[in-house]
DNA sequence: TGTGAGCGATGACAAAAGTCGATGTTTTAC
DNA sequence: GTAAAACATCGACTTTTGTCATCGCTCACA
């Protein structure tokens, strides 16, 4: 399994990076079941995760106490609350598994020493950094500019995948719309 | 004018950052009036901007060609299209000054440059993707979880010098709200 | 193997948001 | 200083989105 790992980080930094297995060693592997949580808002975000299997929930509470979707991550991707991991403040925003994940963690001691220890540790955080904020630009965008259908469309086009994968409840969760809403748009494509 | 700059870094990352100066001086000033495009969809983003003064708008076009909002970024904010100043592709995004602006421009070239010899200047990108993205994450929050009545409180709240700083028609695009509604919204507030 | 919880679809209705045209006001450009 | 353009608001109307109750289905599991 740690092969996905070094494999997504030596395709991005290339094979020169020093220590790679040093840096592979700092993180732990995970095996969980499906809606296992990761983090509970309020408490300090402890991990960044890298996916190499499986599909992690991110999301926050509306005022009726309704689950809203800040975003959902797939397979070699990364996933952390990094406001609350940088700071150390307590998360905004609560981390579940949608499917049996295989995850490799680490933790901010850990972190901290590979950043200190081991120079390029740094492109490997400006690489999880640099993805997170260019996914959540696409995101903010289609909010701002497209309807629930074209929502929709742009889901099917862009991230079919999760269109098979998720059930219908988080796909709407994920595009802003109403489950009933999706339900009947979906019928008119 | 450069004071803001150079206190915004130093606030941030201490005075004891290295050639400070030789970074400092690898910006342009420059002046601009309102409504002046700094960036245009399609082509490459060849600056990151300090805003000194003044207010930037960063926006794209939904399907009728209607300007949409993806960010307003004010004074003492870093503001630029990052994802095509990063990687060279063209942007998608375009910039354009809303006020009269005082910016400070660092180009690519002498970006490059600054990451190459001076080590610490990392640290000054680091700072500037993770405010962005800090910026970006409470934005998608924000739409996913509160309807557009809630967004007008929250940006009371959060952000009560845009309000009585923009037009309404602006405030209103940042919200992802229609103008005609914004206007009735704010009327029962 | 039954049963209860959760899911997805749908109809009827309610509420929210968007559109359009009109009007008066403010701002800008010359 | 003045004309033109852009802006803000409003009423009437349409469209979109949300809510609620219902029903059939699946699936985990006791």
């Amino acid at each position: 399994m740690i092969e996905v790992l070094r494999k997504h980080i030596t395709t991005r930094l290339g094979n020169d990076l020093d220590h790679l297995e040093k840096v592979l060693s700092s993180f732990k592997h995970i095996t969980t079941k499906r809606n296992e949580q990761l983090l509970q808002q309020g408490n300090i975000c402890k991990n960044v995760y890298f996916i190499a299997k499986g599909c992690l929930h991110v999301y926050v509470y509306d005022k009726d106490h309704n689950e809203t979707t800040r975003d959902i991550v797939i397979e070699d991707n990364w996933c952390s609350e990094l406001l609350s991991f940088g700071s150390g403040k307590p998360a905004t925003e609560n981390i579940r598994t949608v499917e049996p994940c295989e995850l490799f963690a680490i933790d901010r001691q850990s972190f901290q020493k590979m950043m200190e220890t081991v120079p390029q540790f740094d492109k490997v955080y400006k690489q999880i950094l640099e993805a997170s904020y260019a996914n959540s630009v696409y995101r903010i965008n289609t909010f701002v500019s497209l309807t629930a259908l074209e929502r929709i469309r742009w889901l099917m086009e862009y991230r079919p995948l999760l269109m098979t994968r998720l059930s219908s409840k988080l796909i709407a969760s994920y595009l802003g719309i109403n489950k009933d809403v999706f339900s009947r748009l979906k019928a008119k494509l």
